[in-house]
Formats: C-alpha cells, sequence, structure tokens
RNA sequence: GGCGGCAUAGCCAAGUGGUAAGGCAGAGGUCUGCAAAACCUCCAUCUCCGGUUCAAAUCCGGAUGCCGCCUCCA
C-alpha cells in the first residue's frame, strides 16, 4: 500500500523493514486528563492502519505508550490532592474505557514511561558519552542540538530559523537555547528518581525514544502521532535515537491532522473543548467512530453535531440494509431464476475499488463513498419481486454481509447486531431531542389496534398525531415500526 | 517574523493531468390502503487572475480568505 511519509513529504510505497513483521509506535497520552475528540482521532488513525495491516497480512506490534510523569500531572495532582501515580492511573483507566467504546484494540504494549526510567538513563549516558548531550551544575540534561547536523530534517526548521524565534528563558543553564532537556533535575515535592546527575525524572522526549527501541528493533517501521508532535517532538525523538544509535530511528513518519470545532482549535480557554465522554453522552460510539473515519486522516475535521447528524443517518442507512438482507436471507426456498451480470460485476468493481481506496494511504472517505454504492447495489438486486429469490441473489447477498462485516471490522463499525443497532440508535436520538418515548408507544400500540379492525382512517389520524411529535411511522412486514426521520 | 496546510454543489466530503465518488438536505417518479424505507431520475466545472499543456479541480506564478506549528498539545 502507499502511504504518506511526513518525512520526504510525500506518498512512497510501504513495505515492512523486516519481513513481514511492522513495527508501529504512536505516541500516547499525557494521562492527566479526559481525553477528547482529538484523541478519538488519533487513536481511531491508528487503530484503522493498525487493522488494515493486519488485514492485509502482516504482523504488526503495536506500541502505544503512556506519559505517567509529568508538569501537567504534578500540576493536576497537585488540585486534586491526590499523588501522581493516583492522577496518572485514574486517566489511563479513563482512556482504555473511552477507546474500549470506540472499538479501538488495546496495543500489544503499553509501556509507562516511569518503568522504564533505567532505559531512559542508559540512553542519556549515551547521549553524554557520544557529546551529544551535556549536563549542567543544577542536575538538568540537555541534548546539543548543534551536534546533530540533520535536526530538523522532519519539521522542515533549519536550525537558525528556530533560533530567531527561540524564547529566552534566562534561567535555565543552556548551551544553546534550542537545546532540550533530557533529564530534569528535581524539585522540592515532585517525583524523582536517582540518577548520575542527582535525583530527577526523565524529558519527555526520550521517554518515546527508550520506550520504543526497547520494545522494537530500530529502524521502527512506523511512527505515528498527531500533526502538532511533528515539532519539536518528534524532531527531537530523531535527534536523542539517530545520535545515541547511529542510522535511521523510523522508516515511516505517519501524522493524522487535527479535530477543529467550528473551524478553530479545540481549547479550554475558547469554551469549545469536548471530551469523548461529552459526546457519547448523546450519540453512540460507532456514530463518532464513523463521522472520523468518513474523512481522511490527514485532513483537518471540523467537529459539528450537524456533521454527526448526517454521518449518524448514513449509519443508519447502512444498519437498515443489513437488517434487511438478513431478513432476506431467512428464506427457505430459493429459485434458480437467473440474474441479470452487472450485479456480480458492480459488487467485483466495488470490491477491488473499497481495497484500492484503502491501499492509497488509507483513503477510508473513498473507501465508504464505494460502501454507499455496494449498498446501493444490495437494495437494488432486493427491490426486485423475483431476482431477490434466486440463489444467485443468495450467494451475493452472503457476500454483501461478509464484506461489509470485513470492512466494518477494519473501520470500527457495525460491531453490533443490525436491529440492536437500530433501537439503541433510535432511543438515543430520541432522548437527545426529548422525545415523550411512552406517549409514542402509547400512541403506537392504539393504532395497532385501529389496523387490526381496518379502520384506516382511525390509524391514519394516530399517524398524524404521532407524526406531530417528531416521529415517523413505519409499517414493515414484522409489524409497525416508529423513527426519527 | 520563520515554517506549513487548506479553499470542490445548500451543508459535509473524496478526487494530484484526460472532461467532477459518496453522504446529508431538496425536487420529480416507482412501490404502498395511506405512509415510510428502498429503488430510479434530477441537482457543481472545482475562491479569483495569469501561465504551462492537445488536455488542469489537479502542475507553475500571483492575489484573496481561512487554519495550524514555531511554548504544553492527538
Amino acid at each position: 500500500m502507499q502511504l504518506y511519509n511526513s518525512l520526504p513529504k510525500r506518498k512512497e510505497e510501504f513495505s515492512p523493514v523486516r519481513g513481514n513483521k511492522i513495527s508501529l509506535y504512536a505516541c500516547g497520552i499525557t494521562a492527566y486528563d479526559y481525553c477528547h475528540i482529538g484523541h478519538a482521532r488519533s487513536n481511531v488513525a491508528f487503530d484503522t492502519l493498525v487493522r488494515y495491516l493486519r488485514h492485509l497480512g502482516y504482523e504488526v506490534t503495536f506500541i502505544r505508550n503512556f506519559t505517567d510523569v509529568d508538569d501537567k500531572i504534578i500540576n493536576r495532582a497537585n488540585e486534586e490532592g491526590l499523588s501522581s501515580e493516583a492522577v496518572a492511573r485514574k486517566y489511563i483507566d479513563a482512556f482504555h474505557e473511552d477507546m474500549d467504546r470506540l472499538g479501538i484494540l488495546r496495543a500489544d504494549v503499553e509501556p509507562k514511561a516511569t518503568e522504564h526510567i533505567q532505559e531512559m538513563l542508559e540512553l542519556t549516558a549515551t547521549l553524554i558519552d557520544k557529546g551529544h548531550a551535556y549536563a549542567t551544575p543544577a542536575g538538568d540534561v540537555y541534548f546539543r542540538v548543534r551536534s546533530f547536523p540533520e535536526y530538523g530534517k522532519l519539521s522542515g526548521r533549519s536550525v537558525d530559523d528556530l533560533r530567531s524565534g527561540v524564547r529566552i528563558d534566562p534561567d535555565e543553564n543552556k548551551e544553546d537555547p534550542l537545546d532540550f532537556a533530557l533529564w530534569k533535575a528535581a524539585k522540592p515535592g515532585e517525583p524523582s528518581w536517582e540518577s548520575p546527575w542527582g535525583p530527577g525524572r526523565p524529558g519527555w522526549h526520550i521517554e518515546c525514544s527508550a520506550m520504543s527501541q526497547r520494545y522494537a528493533p530500530l529502524p521502527l517501521d512506523i511512527h505515528g502521532g498527531g500533526l502538532d508532535l511533528i515539532f519539536p517532538h518528534h524532531e527531537n525523538e530523531i535527534a536523542q535515537s539517530e545520535a545515541a544509535k547511529g542510522g535511521t530511528f523510523s522508516r515511516f513518519w505517519v501524522h493524522n491532522g487535527f479535530v477543529q470545532v467550528d473551524s478553530e482549535k479545540m481549547s479550554k480557554s475558547l469554551g469549545n473543548f469536548k471530551t469523548i465522554r461529552d459526546i457519547l453522552e448523546g450519540y453512540l460510539p460507532e456514530v463518532l467512530r464513523f463521522f472520523l473515519v468518513s474523512r481522511h486522516y490527514r485532513s483537518p475535521i471540523d467537529f459539528t453535531y450537524e456533521a454527526m447528524e448526517d454521518t449518524e443517518k448514513n449509519l443508519r442507512r447502512f444498519y437498515e440494509t443489513m437488517a434487511q438482507v438478513r431478513e432476506e436471507l431467512k428464506r427457505e426456498k430459493w429459485a434458480e431464476t437467473p440474474l441479470a451480470p452487472e450485479f456480480a460485476r458492480e459488487f467485483d468493481e466495488l470490491e477491488n475499488a473499497w481495497k484500492a481506496a484503502m491501499d492509497d494511504d488509507l483513503n477510508t472517505a473513498a473507501a465508504i463513498g464505494h460502501m454507499n454504492n455496494y449498498l446501493r447495489v444490495a437494495n437494488r438486486l432486493m427491490e426486485n419481486k423475483e431476482t431477490r429469490k434466486s440463489r444467485e441473489a443468495r450467494e451475493l447477498l452472503t457476500r454483501f454481509l461478509e464484506n461489509m462485516d470485513s470492512w466494518g471490522a477494519i473501520l470500527g463499525v457495525f460491531r453490533q447486531e443490525p436491529a440492536e443497532f437500530l433501537k439503541e440508535l433510535r432511543d438515543c436520538r430520541a432522548r437527545r431531542i426529548k422525545l415523550d418515548i411512552p406517549k409514542i408507544e402509547e400512541l403506537m400500540q392504539k393504532r395497532l389496534e385501529a389496523r387490526r379492525t381496518k379502520n384506516f382512517a382511525e390509524a391514519d389520524k394516530l399517524r398524524e398525531a404521532i407524526g406531530q411529535l417528531g416521529v415517523a411511522v413505519r409499517d414493515t412486514p414484522q409489524g409497525a415500526v416508529w423513527d426519527i426521520p
């Protein structure tokens, strides 16, 4: 498949460094707060990539770390009157809960920074030995940026440009303002570990360098994260890892685009900050996931409730067709009626198009477009009373469900029984617009009676009355159901 | 100031050289006791200006607008 590589800034044919095995390292969260929809997007993107690579037959080792020691965690610990460990544990648990709901697989390895201090100390010592880092009298250790000539290659910045824009912090004993901390001397009351340079804690960037090479041989096949991590985080990781070990740190750099809210960056100060939990109060998890994979992973996504509702309706359409196909396949007698050859041909074409889209830098948006066409062909197949009874139709409809299942498993949708999902979705939407569900059920019951006695005038009046509540009634072979249009 | 991204129909969104996927909304039709769902049909020449090319939404130059990074950040 083709994957966009942020380092050369173009799509490249992806192939693993070592046979069939792939190592994929994605930067995880700093565990100091609940995850927002930006975290959801990033994790959905890499989950989808991992699932697709496995679908292609690769053996993927997916590593996603947790930063569990950091200024923000320490601040939060002070605010909440908890220890740093307790804060980190709390938000790591919350992360797992949220990601589980979004159908995101656990990583194969989920290393925590505090459990790998030794590796970070060793890497830091190596960098000092090689002249790429230095300790200050205060007990901090800095990476010497000018010792690594390729610094800036990922972010496309030159050291000179960076230096001109840098803010001066007169408090630090750096040789150069661009040098960044590998090890920070402990301040009173902070969590700290012993080191050759005195008690302290690791800098953020060294964590990922140390943990990635602990669990995967270098070079990594793919290193990923949000677009914002390119500078300085990933730039610094490259500098540390390549300066210490030589060679390439990661073959591919994959970065997901940002989630914006109403066309602006999400931030607490703007008051447009949305946690995953906030969204899932009003929407089913699959709706959020489907929304996120409906756009290309590198494009910025503008989160709006209107877009969520559009997505919700499209997802419902998929489930409704799947439900109908299942009903159709319950038929016991199948005829020999021949089927027009275009049905099978369209299936072939769309199946190929789906794969081509996914192979093209994981273009899930295009893939979903093809799935919508696939849906239409399946519905067309069931439209005709004669052809839908044919054995060939049975084969194609079975194939339809199998593919929906397989594609859905990669995109993280269609994880539920259609009937169950549709009911949950309807109730979720009803709650959102505060419908009087008992009232609707009561009127539905009355209408059922009216229809049973063929009192269609009364039934229509009741349909009208139910319609007034913002609900559409639909008569199906399985009985009358209501839904929100 | 430095670096980068984006601009496609009413809304959302694919599409990096050959005459615009898809979703949502809308219009007409088939089907239906009525309706819904489903199906069929219709609905854009791609911000603007210039250039390259037989051919550009797609490449180049310029303009305008929006956004991001350069400080913690998915």
